[in-house]
DNA sequence: TCCTATCTAATGGTTACGTCA
DNA sequence: ACTGACGTAACCATTAGATAG
């Protein structure tokens, strides 16, 4: 998978169990941003479209082509097949595998290696160190102490992908008959699975970086154009015969939770958001009196 | 061919939770 | 009911092998 996949199509798979943000960044509104909570496949632009999620069905999804995939049944992980036997556990790669070296590391901790409790019953043990070679494989390779790093094959990368699709986590058995299916461990699919949400969650949060600096900017710029109006309204206020023009002051309302100035709702008002935040507990804008109309 | 950046499988540590004595 | 030991699974940061440019 290229990087250049994940830049276009992004899963937020996480957030199918979590509220997603809803990055709302159209410049045509006058509100500086919001944040709500929005269902899935909606679109979403950033202000110069270089941020475009597509739903959450936005998937990782990407080189790993649809045509290897049609090769592919769905996986029912709800159901194992009939052909597993849960008390073997695979201690194979696949053969699409490409193993590149083929020692392994140190065995995991024996608090990992020992089984027994509540796994048990269902015999699902996930060996973590099934994965990591065998002692045979250690003498065989001379013990020597280097990673065995293999190679999922598109194949494999595309039923995972499709899995993690209709769920980000699994539950044992769930595991054990992936793992089967796709001639992997257990402990390779549960890395699999939990590799992948790190990198959902990682691209979450570039989206979430990006969204947040893009609010800095507008609020940086709204900032500034406030500060202007002030020392107009300064100005204005030093001169005695302009300031008599001005409508007194106590036509003025202010929203007692929120503190924003307004007034009646009339001609060529313009609407300003004083704070985006708070807009988000609002729900809905405040009219305010602007000085320019 | 070597170097570097990137991707990603794998590792080791930590934490939370359930069970049991 | 409370507590500590233990097992399990998930999460996280990190490592390191593979690979493309």
């Amino acid at each position: 998978m290229g990087k250049e996949d994940l830049s276009l199509s992004l899963s937020l798979g996480f957030a199918q169990t979590h509220h997603p943000l809803k990055l709302n960044l159209n410049p045509t509104s006058s509100s500086i941003s919001n944040l709500q909570m929005f269902p899935w496949n909606q679109t979403f632009v950033s202000s110069s479209g270089t941020l475009l999620l597509q739903g959450l069905d936005l998937f990782f999804k990407t080189q790993i082509d649809h045509q290897n995939q049609q090769f592919f049944t769905k996986i029912d992980v709800n159901s194992l097949p009939s052909t597993v036997h849960l008390e073997e556990e695979t201690g194979f790669s696949s053969p699409n595998s490409t193993i590149s070296s083929t020692v392994s590391g140190k065995r995991r901790s024996e608090r990992e290696g020992t089984s027994g409790g509540a796994g048990d019953d269902l015999d699902v043990t996930l060996d973590r160190s099934s994965s990591r070679g065998t002692s045979d494989e250690e003498e065989e390779h001379g013990g020597e102490a280097c990673r065995k790093k293999l190679r999922l094959s598109k194949d494999q990368s595309a039923v995972l992908e499709d899995t993690f699709k209709e769920h980000d986590t699994l539950n044992p058995k769930q595991k054990l008959a992936l793992a089967k299916k796709l001639g992997l461990t257990a402990r390779q699919v549960e890395v699999w699975f939990q590799n992948r949400r790190a990198r959902t969650k990682l691209k979450q949060t570039e989206v979430d970086c990006e969204y947040l600096k893009r609010c800095v900017e507008k609020l940086t710029e709204e900032n500034r154009r406030l500060e202007k109006e002030a020392v107009e309204l300064r100005a204005l206020k030093l001169s005695p015969r302009l300031y008599g023009h001005m409508s007194p002051p106590t036509t003025l309302l202010m929203c007692p939770s929120c503190e924003r100035v307004a007034g009646p709702s009339n001609h060529n008002q313009r609407s300003v958001s004083l704070s985006p935040w708070l807009q988000m507990a609002h729900g809905s804008t405040f009219d305010v009196v602007h000085p320019r109309s």
